[in-house]
RNA sequence: GCGAGAGUGGCGGAACUGGCAGACGCGCUAGAUUUAGGAUCUAGUGGGUAAAACCGUGCGGGUUCGAGUCCCGCCUCUCGCACCA
């Protein structure tokens, strides 16, 4: 009776096929017990790398804990088809882009599917074909209608081969893609969402998320941006000039204001003025990261006044690009004194510094400042409020201004509108028809799809989308009177897709509604959602965002998309060095795959580094994983029926407890393979019913040879099938421990004790201990502490 | 600049509410076995010493019987935001 060899290929083919015999991961129609296990689809450009092969390596190994746990799992997986590099294909290698995008899903699918992975393909997702992208456009609809979908101009990003961008994509004034200069230019009909509506709600429900990362959820409070403060409305000649600021107790202190070079006041003012026009053309040519760039501070002066309403003062107008136009009001008043931005302007102008605010040691003076005030003091210069400290003086302020009507307290939020526009061809087509008589109508539900034409050939047109060139698919009659009219030539953002595809998984056939409300409510929220942390306030905003607006359409019956968000790490080079095909070192998963077999690629995985760490691929990780795989599998074969150890079960106990845990929280599972480890090294000759268990706990990290082995020793049917093991807590509990003597606090000796002795039995054993006698030589100790279990410490 | 996180052997990483630092693995050393091995098995492996003592969790202080863990002050690295009024 020799121990076959193991051979992955041929186990890997026979759980293939035995898992889609059983039709192992069908998702239940009616599930009792439901468990949402969704991963970050996949954007499908060429194959799969190692990124998504960890990603999903860890879904997969939850879904088949959850499965053996007894739950009915929902897991899917889908495609993010539409997107950029699909048309830079198309123009490079002259295939289709629809063409390129299902030859890519259909290698990146095989490659899901050699490796094993649970999911439910009946539910797969393809953005980018018409029975996906018909809701999607539903969904847009359902925006417009409810007034959270709007056209407007917008100063947009601008890079020379990808054409628009959001400010997401562009990453130190360049493109996150191509890497050129971003530029802006004005489009004249954009669509946007009105996200920023949301503001407030995506804020406040942060703090009901227990299951995100803490990091996650400061970094959308960041980009969220909350301040409180106010507005003050300052007169420009008759005009209304509305600033916001979050320091109200300062107004005394403005001795100039400034505009942004894109607000209408600038614009207005230039007319006039062509030393302010010359201004704002050169503002507005350089680069957004030349404007960032901070230091230097220029503006230029427009000879006219403005008045301050707090004290009737009259101060000079600027027109500066340290002024960002799309915050608060793109207006910011001058406070020299106590802002370090205005105080650098004001002195590279020479623009008077008055100190309002006075420190707690008294004595600043402007004469003499080197750098603003920014801290708490008492109001000074100020009229009727001196003497006031700063905590008080902001809301005092703010009443005083509220009474007089010349403001009102105001919260203002960083987050901007959502620009949904693309001018591209590659993308759902926004399902708006525009008639001259009645506007932009949205092309009626029985209508959808807008089916993007295949025929196109051309895929970039200058500063226009290309679909505005299809006059077939511009041709439209006004769905309301029935008059000629034009389709909108824009496709969405793909943010937009993704935003809501884990809604459609729920119910992924229905053609006559996105998804069924009550299945909805059967799944939702999803469970687990496992992916990148690069998409914190891109892709999850967003996610979150259209999830409440559905919640209050009645589509869903939660207003957040996920109880339980998970990072995992990155996957770098032996060298620490991001892959890329472009420096070569790009590991492929089929490649190991084939060389290593999907288990001990899984097992080395998983053994690098706890999950939601960087890990840096090596070989070295494979050879560890192989032994213990090889390992693993002589040891089941050398399975006998004998009683175990009461050392072995007592360990087999705690490993079942551990790796349980594991599963059921932090999903560090170098840990639980470590646990499982020291339990072989214990236990050399397994009984089979330990060796049993020990496939089980095996099962969700190396399924294949989990399953074979399974079969090997005689248990019918597929080891996800059966019931997860559990532990006994009086089994797992150790009787004896081993005490450690210390001498003010150095070890000096140990003794072995039952677990449950005496705090006063243990001190007595630990003060019998030679070195410890031979120290007190007679005398009382100072101090004895005892840590029951662990140790007693001597102090002398 | 602001915010967050992290610094532990030659390497990846363990360490529950403060309680034996270095689990588990890689690598290395020695031995066994083998025609051979990136195979398997056994033993060892933080520094230091003949053996001890002693020294060791980025650096400097502190609290404590006892600190990788808590507090204060630094240094370094990674990530995010970045003229946000």
């Amino acid at each position: 009776m020799t121990t076959p060899k193991y051979d992955f290929k041929s186990i890997e083919e026979k759980g293939h096929r035995k898992w889609r015999q059983a039709n192992l991961f069908a998702t239940h129609p009616e599930p009792r017990k439901k468990y949402y296990m969704l991963e970050m689809f996949a954007y499908p450009s060429g194959d799969i790398h190692i990124g998504h092969f960890r990603n999903y390596g860890i879904g997969d190994a939850v879904t088949r804990f959850r499965l053996m746990q007894g739950y009915d799992v929902l897991h899917a997986f889908g495609w993010d088809s539409f997107g950029l590099p699909a048309e830079n294909a198309a123009i490079k290698h002259g295939v289709h882009p629809r063409e390129w995008t299902l030859r890519n899903i259909t290698t990146g699918r095989q490659t899901l599917q050699r490796m094993g992975l649970s999911y439910d393909w009946e539910r797969e997702v393809v953005t980018s074909e018409p029975d996906y992208y018909k809701w999607t456009q539903w969904l847009f609809l359902l925006l417009y209608e409810r007034g959270l979908a709007y056209r407007a101009p917008s100063l947009v990003n601008w890079c020379p081969n990808d054409g628009i961008l959001a400010n997401e994509l562009v990453q130190d004034g360049r493109c996150w893609r191509c890497q050129s200069e971003v530029g802006k230019k004005e489009i004249e009909n954009c669509w946007f969402f009105r996200y920023s509506d949301f503001a407030a709600r995506l804020l406040d429900d942060l703090d009901r998320l227990d299951g995100w990362p803490e990091t996650i959820k400061l970094l959308q409070r960041n980009w969220i941006g909350r301040s409180e403060g106010c507005e003050i409305d300052f007169d420009f000649g008759g005009q209304k000039l509305t600033v916001f600021t979050t320091r109200p107790d300062t107004t005394w202190g403005v001795t100039f204001m400034v505009v942004a070079p894109e607000h209408p006041i600038a614009a207005e003012v230039a007319q006039t003025q062509p030393k302010v026009a010359a201004y704002i053309q050169q503002a507005l040519r350089k680069k957004e990261w030349e404007r960032i760039a901070e230091g230097e501070k220029d503006g230029v002066f427009t000879g006219l006044t403005v008045t301050n309403p707090l004290n009737g003062e009259e101060v000079q107008l600027w027109v500066a690009d340290y002024v960002v136009a799309t915050y608060g009001t793109g207006v910011v008043m001058g406070v020299p004194g106590h802002d370090t931005r205005d105080f650098a302007f004001a002195k590279r102008y020479g623009i008077p510094i008055r100190v309002v605010i006075q420190p707690p040691g008294n004595g600043l003076e402007a004469e003499t400042m080197e750098d603003a005030y920014v801290g708490e003091g008492t109001m000074v210069n100020s009229g009727a409020l001196d003497g006031t400290p700063t905590p008080d003086g902001i809301p005092a302020v703010i009443e005083y201004l509220a009474q007089k009507g010349l403001g009102r307290p105001k919260v203002n939020y960083r987050l901007k509108d959502w620009l949904v526009s693309r001018q591209r061809y590659w993308g759902c087509p926004i399902p708006i028809i525009h008639c001259a008589e009645c506007g932009p109508q949205g092309v009626p539900e029985t209508e959808l799809p807008v089916r993007l034409p295949l025929e196109q050939t051309q895929f970039v047109a200058e500063g226009r989308s290309p679909l505005a060139d299809n006059p077939e698919f511009m041709r439209a009659t006004c769905p309301r009177c029935g008059a000629p009219a034009e389709r909108d030539p824009d496709t969405m953002d793909t943010f937009v897709c993704s935003s809501w595809y884990h809604f459609r998984y729920v119910d992924a056939r229905n053609e006559a509604a996105p998804w069924d409300k009550e299945k909805a409510k059967t799944w939702l929220p999803v469970d687990l959602y496992i992916g990148g942390s690069e998409h914190a306030c891109m892709h999850l905003l967003y996610f979150r965002f259209i999830t409440k607006v559905l919640h209050d359409a009645g589509w869903l019956p939660t207003d957040e998309p996920t109880q339980r968000l998970f990072n995992h790490g990155m996957v770098y080079d032996a060298q620490g060095l991001l892959m890329s095909k472009s420096a070569g070192n790009v590991v492929s998963p089929n490649a190991i795959m084939s060389q290593w077999g999907v288990d001990v690629c899984r097992l080395a995985m998983f053994f690098f580094a706890p999950s939601e760490d960087e890990i840096r691929w090596k070989e070295t990780g494979l050879v560890g994983a192989q032994r213990f795989a090889q390992r693993v599998w002589d040891r089941v074969h050398d399975a006998r029926d004998v009683e175990d150890t009461r050392a072995a079960q007592r360990k087999l106990h705690q490993v079942i407890r551990k790796v349980t845990a594991s599963f059921e929280g932090d999903l560090h599972f170098n840990t639980s393979m470590a646990a499982i480890m020291e339990f072989m090294n214990l236990s050399k000759q397994l009984s089979r019913s330990s060796a049993t268990t020990l496939v089980q706990l095996l099962a969700p990290l190396a399924p294949f040879m989990a399953e074979e082995l399974w079969e090997m020793l005689g248990h019918p049917g597929s080891v996800f099938r059966t019931s997860w093991p559990t532990y006994d807590e009086e089994l797992a509990r150790e009787e004896e421990v081993e005490v450690v003597v210390q001498l003010n606090g150095k070890v000096r000796g140990r003794f072995t004790a039952a677990a449950d002795t005496s705090e006063e039995d243990l001190r007595a054993q630990a003060l019998r201990d030679p070195a410890v006698q031979k120290a007190l030589s007679g005398k009382e100790p100072r101090k004895v502490i005892v840590a029951r279990g662990r140790l007693v410490n001597v102090v002398v």
